[in-house]
DNA sequence: CATAACCGTCAGAACGTTCGGTCGGCAAGT
DNA sequence: ACTTGCCGACCGAACGTTCTGACGGTTATG
């Protein structure tokens, strides 16, 4: 029944829309790779899902590549590498922790829109396999280089004292790392607006600035809070407005 | 049909370890598998891996439970109750729609607190089978409600409105979700702490409030930003303590 | 109070399928 | 003639799932 020894003239048609296509390198494969990647989960994807994403056989993909892994390795990597060179440039200036931080969030939005396909593989990363257990590691000693710059910025007294600072940098940088859940370059939303909003919300937060309101709704400006201002807002904000209700 | 009574001695030692433990029903079953599919990922968790750590066979598993894809629809819908139950809760009250959003937020935290295996699990499905698509529909109305409140808080002049509101609420809840990648109840990090550190950073920012510093560091109060508030605070801050830089 | 029928729980051994990966060879450009 | 890009056939292992049946405990009956 099976040993089908050799030989075949083969599909001339196959050949022939391999021909046509223009042939796969490392780079172009990888990147269709990665793409199916964050579609599928990388578990999730087989080397023939590959295959057929890419219109060639499991087989010619081995030609290119080592190994399955060898494509997560290769995007883990650059996306590492954009992090890390982010950190390096931010490490060479000497301003104040603050305006560090602000560079870093800033600067991370950009890495992580950039480098797109690669950094959300970086941040799906789960652990499993060494290759996985080293990234992971990699991506901790940035987390921790973001926490001690907060740290740093609360002890200068230019950030609220009255959250924990690695509280801080971990829901910080999780806003930011949340752009590659729903961040499209193509839904026309520009890299510097999404740089600006992440910004602004994380800096000064989303409520009407008490400084100067914007456009209608007076406020007393600079109303001082009954000092444990965050409590609940639910009561005495003293907010007009309030009976708009839809 | 099957009159064998009493025969075979069969291995006493592995009959005797099921029987010595307290055996397995469905939610005890569950609990596992979703602590499991949280460390691996669904799609990285074998049958074989589940059996391991049940500490029984594969097939003891199919006594208990239909398919693998049923234990992802249970954890799936735990967390969707839970978060439609919130916003159920929210929209039968008549606050104004920067105190609803409010809720929503805190209440959200606290879901995930209390959900979190579940959530962790909805919030890493990629749409992969008819389940997972389910489910990610779901979630987005989820959001779509979240973007509207936001959009009317905005309407009512509470939030600042130099941010597209669709994107306000993705960073916004991009950053409560992130607790699910961090957050473990043994970090003894009360849920109310994490409660207030997340909104007070979503809605009065990170940096020291204005109105009224708190401790050291005096800042001329109340300076009115020119106008363009957010596009780089590196400059014509007027803070002091910049000259710390480590 | 014994015992037989029945139940929930699980093991063991398979099922067919799909996995990541290998191999020999063909076609075309240089 | 050699390299580059690829195909089709194939492998052993692992996958999710199913089947048969053994075991201990409960319950109903005599």
């Amino acid at each position: 029944m099976r040993a089908r020894p050799r030989a075949k003239p083969a599909s001339p048609d196959a050949r022939g829309a391999a021909a046509r296509r223009r042939p796969y390198d490392v780079e172009s494969l990888l990147e269709v790779a990665i793409a199916v990647f964050n579609e599928q989960g990388y578990d999730g994807t087989s080397m023939e899902d590959l295959s057929r994403r890419l219109g060639i056989t499991k087989s010619a993909i081995y030609h290119h590549v080592e190994s399955k892994e060898q494509l997560l390795r290769m995007a883990l990597d650059r996306a590492l590498e954009g992090l890390f060179t982010l950190v390096a440039d931010i490490g060479a200036t000497d301003q104040p922790a603050i305006e560090r931080l602000e560079a870093l969030v800033r600067g991370g939005v950009e890495v992580l829109i950039d480098r797109l396909p690669y950094v959300t593989l970086l941040l799906r990363v789960r652990g499993n396999t060494a290759l996985e257990h080293y990234a992971l590691e990699r991506r901790r000693s940035f987390d921790t280089i973001v926490a001690e710059l907060v740290k740093q910025a609360e002890a200068d007294g230019d950030i609220r004292p009255d959250v924990d600072p690695g509280l801080t940098a971990r829901l910080l940088f999780g806003m930011v790392n949340s752009l590659a859940d729903w961040y499209r370059p193509s839904d026309h939303l520009e890299r510097s607006e999404v740089v600006d909003a992440v910004t602004r919300l994380a800096f000064e937060g989303l409520r009407t600035p008490r400084g100067q309101p914007m456009g209608s709704a007076q406020v007393p400006g600079c109303i001082a809070q009954p000092s444990g201002l965050g409590e609940s807002s639910l009561l005495g904000s003293g907010r007009a407005g309030a009976a708009r209700g839809k």
